[in-house]
DNA sequence: TTCTTTGCAAATTGTTTGCATGCTC
DNA sequence: GAGCATGCAAACAATTTGCAAAGAA
């Protein structure tokens, strides 16, 4: 955990103690592009600071936790797989996902395109879809029969 | 397991052999409405048959797999939640759910709200979303902040 | 000092697998 | 009769929980 000084204030303004578990947990999301597994993350944080045994999964299940529900962080579980994790931070750059049935791939889909979908919804059933990371399934371009 | 006449053909049809479990587990998806938890389909098919042990976890587990994988059941994973299925059909009466995060409640959503959708991003992203069973994170009327 | 958070280990829960037996075609 | 499907129990894997010790405010 080289960047303390990164992401304690961001603890500290969402009215969290800024520990070390926490601080690991946040910049190895903050440094990820896509998704990780709380295993990922604990690999991740064992090699930052090149010790094993560093962070207890249940630490990081806990502070994924706190984290998704102040808003902080995103979570999917797709089938077969363990829960994963993304920032979704100020969710300024919020965004969904497409997920091949196939093959397993993820690609993003920009805000943009849900935007009108999530109005919709909510105008019409007073359901407010959450913003960001939704994972869609289907078919990607290589994998589709055509 | 009542009608095995009106579940038989539909598993002929798809080339899988008509057992008792597979009729069971079919029937149990068909007359649900929304999803069901491998727990509560094995629990409909003991009511049923007024049988406990009636039907094993791991049968049920596989007959699932073996119907998603020909599209006739749909899977979705929610947080903290087991799988769950929903029987998908021919998809004509395709549709997704809102899902809330707070209560945990479930709503339909019409396929003609995601229409749309669907079709902008197959144009955009050559990415095929499948149809229906799609699940929409959120915060539903009730327990939305406001 | 006081209240929170962490680590550890044990307990759950959900899901998969191996194998002998039973059932469908 | 041949081969796939099922049940059962054991194996796995992913999370969760209880509790005492360590850390943050």
């Amino acid at each position: 955990m080289s960047c303390t000084n990164e992401t304690a204030p961001i603890l500290r303004a969402a009215g969290l103690r800024s520990t070390i578990a926490r601080n690991a947990v946040v910049a190895a999301l903050r440094h990820a592009r896509g998704h990780r597994s709380v295993d990922d993350i604990i690999r991740r944080i064992e090699g930052d600071m090149a010790m094993p045994g560093a962070i207890a999964a249940s630490t990081v299940y806990r502070t994924l936790e706190t984290l998704e529900g102040i808003g902080l962080v995103g979570s999917v579980r797709l089938p077969k797989s363990a829960v994963t994790f993304e920032w979704v931070g100020g969710a300024a750059d919020a965004h969904s996902h497409l997920v091949c049935d196939r093959c397993g791939g993820e690609q993003l889909l920009p805000a943009d395109v849900m935007e009108p979908l999530m109005r919709d919804i909510e105008e019409r059933t007073s359901f407010r879809p959450a913003p960001g990371h939704l994972a869609i399934r289907g078919e990607c371009e290589h994998c589709r029969p055509d």
